[in-house]
DNA sequence: AATTATCCCAACCGCTCTTTC
DNA sequence: TGAAAGAGCGGTTGGGATAAT
């Protein structure tokens, strides 16, 4: 016996998503937070897969959602992630607060592995792709990579990034998967430092939206007034969800 | 100005993992 | 304990935007 699909395939649209199917998802997820998927098209009058419903929340409505490029930092990060982690992007996601896996995962393909390659690195195994450099390569990828972009003085250096925003910090469990060693610097850094979690995964809503929607509203072609919310321009809404944030920090 | 090529990213597909009964 | 259902993940694709000719 197969597997049913996630969804019945009559009658349920594809394709991108109008500024009236937003506005019902975002107001059924504000109204009952996240609950089963399966149920949310029926329940929010989408027709639309609760996987597709899942998916537009996650990687494009959620309210924490940086928009625009990685930042030099969020990217090298995504690099050392990667290294480390291969193509586990949620996991990479996973460090870096309001970027999603679709995001990192499109910027990787789109940007950092052409990077890469420009530089003489293989994307898949952070080694050089030059035999010959290979040989007599005796430094770390992270170093070579350090070393590369300190020389364009675009990118602060390992001792540098202690400092970064983008801290973060592994699990027990992680850091044994990893093998982190203290011979890597940037790895040492990355590692030894708190870093902060992504807004509570579970979204209690409602009542906790930051600017990051606002100005995503702004985007769409429709606005905030559409959905007959006033917390956006709440200034303790957000600061509660920064106060939130910085709970996670400590 | 029109056409073609390339790039970028939102969304989909199908598989795996987890949970429930 | 195993099957079914639900959720999550990574790979891929389609189409719009932009650049090049």
């Amino acid at each position: 016996m197969g597997r049913q699909p996630c969804c019945d395939k009559l009658g349920v649209k594809k394709g991108p998503w109008t500024a009236e199917e937003d506005k019902k998802l975002i107001n059924f997820i504000l109204n009952n937070g996240q609950c089963c998927w399966r149920a949310v098209p029926k329940l929010a009058d989408l027709r639309r897969c609760g996987k597709s419903c899942r998916l537009r929340w996650t990687n494009y409505l959620r309210p924490d959602l940086k928009r625009g490029l990685l930042t030099e930092e969020e990217e090298q990060l995504v690099i050392d992630l990667h290294a480390r982690l291969g193509n586990r992007w949620s996991k990479i996601a996973s460090r870096l607060p309001g970027r999603t896996d679709n995001e990192i995962k499109n910027h990787w393909n789109t940007y950092i592995k052409k990077k890469l390659l420009k530089m003489g690195i293989d994307p898949v195994t952070h080694e050089p792709l030059n035999k010959e450099a290979k040989a007599t390569e005796t430094t770390s990828y992270a170093d070579h990579v350090q070393l590369l972009e300190a020389n364009n003085k675009n990118i602060p250096s390992s001792e540098n990034s202690s400092s970064s925003p983008m801290e973060h910090n592994f699990s027990s469990d992680e850091s044994n998967f990893l093998s982190i060693s203290n011979d890597d610097p940037l790895m040492s850094c990355l590692c030894g430092v708190e870093i902060p979690q992504l807004v509570d995964p579970s979204w209690e809503f409602p009542g906790l939206w930051d600017e990051n929607f606002a100005g995503l509203l702004n985007c769409q072609d429709f606005g905030i007034q559409d959905f007959g919310i006033d917390c956006f321009d709440d200034v303790e809404a957000t600061n509660s969800l920064n106060t939130l944030e910085m709970g996670h920090n400590l």
